[in-house]
DNA sequence: CCTTTCATGTAATGGGTTACATGATTCG
DNA sequence: CGAATCATGTAACCCATTACATGAAAGG
């Protein structure tokens, strides 16, 4: 565990750790980006495709051509070797917290410029999106646990379900805060 | 409540609610935008220079020159009234979630590719900086409670006191996921 | 036949960090 | 007398979003 220069963007370790559960196209992990991954990091296609192109450069990442169906021929990459040590790597190592941007509590935090009636109104929206994440996290999780190899510690499905109930308990108290909230206007 | 289009930015926002709780120079912005708002919204004095001239620009801000100290004049910003409307639109109005961006979750979301042994210690790394979080936040918020102005819904102090009440229920859920998460290597 | 899905890229723009640049006052 | 603080700005670069662009196969 030591500071280190790495060789890939964060976003390319988001990649690498999509790659290291199996190969896939740069299409497929654009989708996995935006839904199961996206909960703590998202990314759009046009950001995936140079992105990969810079990992094979650096040999983190390889791939097949596969005839394709558009213009474009198909790449289906895989991680290399070299790719899983840096991503083990870069897991291990330290490095200190990133600036958070939070645009809800950013909101809260200006709450006392509205009326109280406006001010509830808010919170109770940001309430139920907390509830409808939580409520898809929860059947999620369900689905990764039925699986006995997320007991297991260096099983990918192991590490789905601990992100998975971190996001469970975040937003549990989230949920917790927005009704304390409520209670807050007399 | 209606989606509307914004005559700032996020950034632009947070500094109106830095200027509707009182006049500052750029230079206090830049570091109130570095400690207490920093724990929801950080932002660097290069970025909040340049907004301020757009905001002055859009009539949301205005300042009063004083002979400054250094080479330029010091400039003390005031929030308009134009800018407190645009301010309480802002916190009444829709938005859509952005996307999320967590480093400490994709870590942990490819922490199976590491030893148990290493795993832990990442865990305990994540878990002593939630613990520190945790206490500032708790020192904060009874500095704030201190105060009978932070019950009063119209005052800013209410604001900071259901913020910082937030952040530390976020700050413990994670704490406890920690601990939990260190007994699931058997 | 039309829409969706698969599949890949590039260009323009906006947001944010790091580094460059300047200079007076205050504190040790 | 040197370092920290007050105080303001610009420039280069990186990261991310939106929009532009193309075209085949599959499904309704």
């Amino acid at each position: 565990m030591s500071l280190r220069e790495s060789t890939a963007s964060n976003l390319g370790f988001a990649i690498l750790g999509l790659l290291a559960r199996g190969a896939a196209t740069g299409y497929d992990l654009a989708q996995r980006l935006e839904r199961p991954v996206g909960y703590f990091w998202a990314a759009r296609h046009s950001q995936i495709y140079p992105e990969l192109a810079r990992l094979a450069g650096a040999g983190l990442v390889a791939y097949d051509e596969e005839a394709g169906r558009g213009p474009r021929t198909t790449k289906r990459y895989r991680i290399t070797p070299a790719g899983q040590v840096a991503l083990a790597d870069w897991v291990a190592s330290e490095f200190e917290p990133q600036p958070v941007r939070d645009l809800e509590v950013l909101r809260l935090w200006s709450i006392w410029t509205v009326t109280p009636e406006t001010a509830r109104k808010v919170v109770q929206v940001a309430r139920a999106r907390h509830g409808e994440l939580l409520a898809r996290y929860q059947a999620e999780l369900a689905e990764v646990e039925s699986d006995p190899d997320s007991g297991d510690p260096r099983h990918p499905l192991f590490a789905s379900r601990i992100t998975l109930e971190g996001g469970l308990r975040t937003r549990r108290a989230a949920l917790e805060w927005c009704d304390w909230m409520l209670t807050q206007w007399e």
